[in-house]
RNA sequence: GGUUCCUUAGUGCAGUUGGUUAACACGUUUGCCUGUCACGCAAAAGAUCGCGGGUUCAAGUCCCGUAGGAACCGCCA
């Protein structure tokens, strides 16, 4: 006799006799007849105990989640349960033995558990049997497996990367990590496999790709863990196109395997078009509400705060919610107002169409002939609602951006089942950073600038664009990539324009700049946030449901309690000393 | 670094303008029960109201601090 799995049997598997093992997910006694719901990882059986069987005292006495090894006969149900898989069939128990006794456990194994997350996260071996996030590990470890055939098939080979590296003066906040042997150095965890994969390229492995671990210290965030995964991925010889290729074709197999869905080739959007239609440079398009521009129809206004948001350089934007200005009340416009308030925004103006008649917050400021343009140009319908956001432009897109998402969330305007991707191009190059006071990259120092924009790099960074792209779904960023420099002499331009020394480059990045000059082929490549992928694919928002172990927003593991203290013994073997 | 919200039996919650025995559900224990599957019935145990301080005749309730949790802004090349 061999082991099985619960979820393999069925009505055809009658009179079979089976060796089972599992937990006892719950124990229902009638008082001359024992029922136990026997789970394992496939699923759930049902046995039975009789009164007359030499197991019924011991069947009894059994605990939730104890484990146990039943050996058995498959037999039809009395009274059968559509609601399970395995409900017209039950196990007949002939052998019965407890392998190991739960005690009390803190909440139930349910998807139904009424258990907080924190108290599941204490005890997040006990969470993990749960159906929900049981599933969402097998779907994430589906993915990978997914991802390393497509890429295999197509010629890309797996090469590990160290965990232990160099810190970088740029980009997040590094994981540092004492060294013993160096006292006073430190290695640091890596934020991105990014000069590894590039120094493969060099290394003439042509494709390469890995499901790599990367480690930010920055703040915690719904979607975000300061460590996550990367499907990361590097190609030679290669431009946008071929590795818009390379991941559209994964992407489709990920979506046809695991959702049956049949992709569509991806749009494409610049950068500059997202933030002016969108506000984000990851917008949600799988619903409208688009920022509209009118600052134009106000450019001889009498309303003082618009005519002087104009004057100042500033912009006047509106959004229109179709339909529902009934339903709005003046409490939900102070909500509404504080998601704007976040991001800057002085105030939110509003008006309301009805009857062929605006009313609302400014409707007593503004002309005939604002208000005729304002209903000509937003091509207002019965009972729409315009939400109107004036100041310099970075508030405006921002807040309103954030408005659209959150109208479209409270008012269910988000279609269910849809996968829209996107990708976005021609991000700035650069970026001015107010806490360093200089220009930063802002994608990363290794990303190429376009053509055009080459001798623009010192003089006109405002207008400087790269080759980097993003891919976005339903409004996640699910990966970053771009087109690398290949030749040490437009890397040094861009390390200069950042304000970064000759001297200071050599220092940080010397080996790398050495290696340009021996022959470096044109290269492209992605990171793919594998968690952010499986959350759309389990249709969860929280991150820390496709994490078997994941970290609180304070950064803590509350099973292990991690981070914790180490010894003074452990602290001088490091030369490391801390601060009172 | 900042803003907002949360913390009461094992779990999730109720607790009114501050007022005398902190309610309810699930779970647990005991007893009864031979077709349950959210089993049923009866009973019992189980709470330093996160922690520290303050106001008050009196604090789960009000105030201050602190710890932990959540979301967001900054940050995340």
């Amino acid at each position: 006799m061999k082991k099985f799995n619960n979820a393999d049997f069925n009505i055809d598997n009658i009179g079979q006799n089976v060796e089972l093992y599992g937990w006892v997910q719950k124990k229902r006694d009638l008082g001359g007849l024992v029922f136990i719901d026997l789970r394992d990882r496939s699923g759930i059986i049902q046995l039975v105990i009789r009164p007359d069987s030499e197991y019924y005292d011991l069947a009894t006495s059994l605990k939730s989640e104890s484990v146990i090894k039943v050996v058995g006969e498959i037999s039809e149900r009395e009274n059968k349960n559509y609601k399970i898989p395995t409900g017209e069939i039950e196990v007949i128990v002939s052998y019965l033995e407890l392998i190991n006794q739960s005690i009390d456990i803190p909440f139930e194994i349910s998807d139904n558990t009424t258990a907080l997350e924190d108290t599941r996260l204490k005890y997040r071996y006990l969470d993990l049997r749960r159906e929900s996030l049981k599933n969402n590990l097998i779907l994430r470890h589906r993915v990978c497996m997914i991802a390393r055939n497509y890429l295999s098939n197509n010629g890309f080979i797996e090469v590990e990367t160290p965990i232990l590296c160099v810190p970088t003066p740029e980009g997040a906040r590094d994981y540092l990590v004492p060294s013993r042997v160096n006292n006073g150095h430190f290695y640091a965890l890596p934020q991105s496999p990014q000069i590894f994969k590039q120094l493969l390229m060099i290394g003439g492995m042509e494709k390469y790709f890995q499901i790599a671990r990367c480690f930010r210290d920055e703040d915690l965030r719904a979607d975000r863990q300061p460590e996550f995964t990367q499907i990361d991925i590097e190609q030679s010889f290669s431009n946008e196109e071929d590795i818009w290729a390379t991941t559209e074709g994964l992407m489709k197999e990920i979506f046809k395997e695991i959702k049956n869905v049949d992709l569509e080739a991806f749009p494409r959007l610049t950068y500059n078009e997202c933030i002016d239609r969108f506000g984000s440079d990851k917008p949600d398009t799988r619903y409208g509400m688009e920022i509209q521009d009118i600052t134009d129809i106000f450019s001889h206004t009498f309303f003082e705060i618009f005519s002087k948001v104009i004057s100042d350089g500033g912009i006047i934007n509106a959004i229109v919610l179709k339909g529902l200005a009934q339903t709005i009340s003046r409490k939900d416009v102070d909500k509404l107002t504080d998601v704007v308030k976040v991001f800057k925004a002085k105030a939110l103006s509003y008006l309301k169409y009805s009857n062929k008649e605006l009313s609302g917050s400014i409707v007593k400021i503004i002309s005939d002939d604002e208000k005729k343009a304002l209903i000509e140009q937003l091509k207002l319908e019965e009972n729409d609602m315009v939400f109107i956001v004036a100041d310099k432009k970075k508030v405006v897109k921002s807040s309103l951006g954030a408005l659209r998402i959150k109208l479209a969330r409270d008012y269910h305007l988000i279609p269910e089942d849809k996968y829209n991707f996107l990708w976005v191009t021609d991000f700035p190059m650069f970026e001015y950073s107010e806490e360093e006071q200089r220009f930063v990259a802002a994608h990363h120092p290794f990303t190429s600038p376009r053509k055009e924009d080459l001798d623009k790099l010192l003089t006109d960074k405002e207008n400087c664009y790269s080759r980097a792209y993003d891919l976005v779904l339903n409004g996640y960023e699910l990966l970053s990539g771009s087109v690398r420099i290949h030749d040490s002499e437009t890397q040094s331009k861009v390390f200069k324009a950042i304000d970064m020394t000759e001297e200071e480059a050599k220092a940080k990045f010397g080996f790398f700049l050495e290696a340009f000059k021996y022959g470096a082929p044109p290269h492209c490549g992605v990171g793919i946030g594998l968690e952010r992928l499986v959350m759309i694919l389990c249709d969860t928002e929280n991150i820390r449901d496709v994490v078997a172990f994941p970290k609180t927003a304070s950064a803590q593991d509350l099973m292990n309690e991690a981070p914790g203290l180490v010894s003074e013994k452990q602290l001088n073997e490091l030369g490391i000393k801390l601060k009172d």
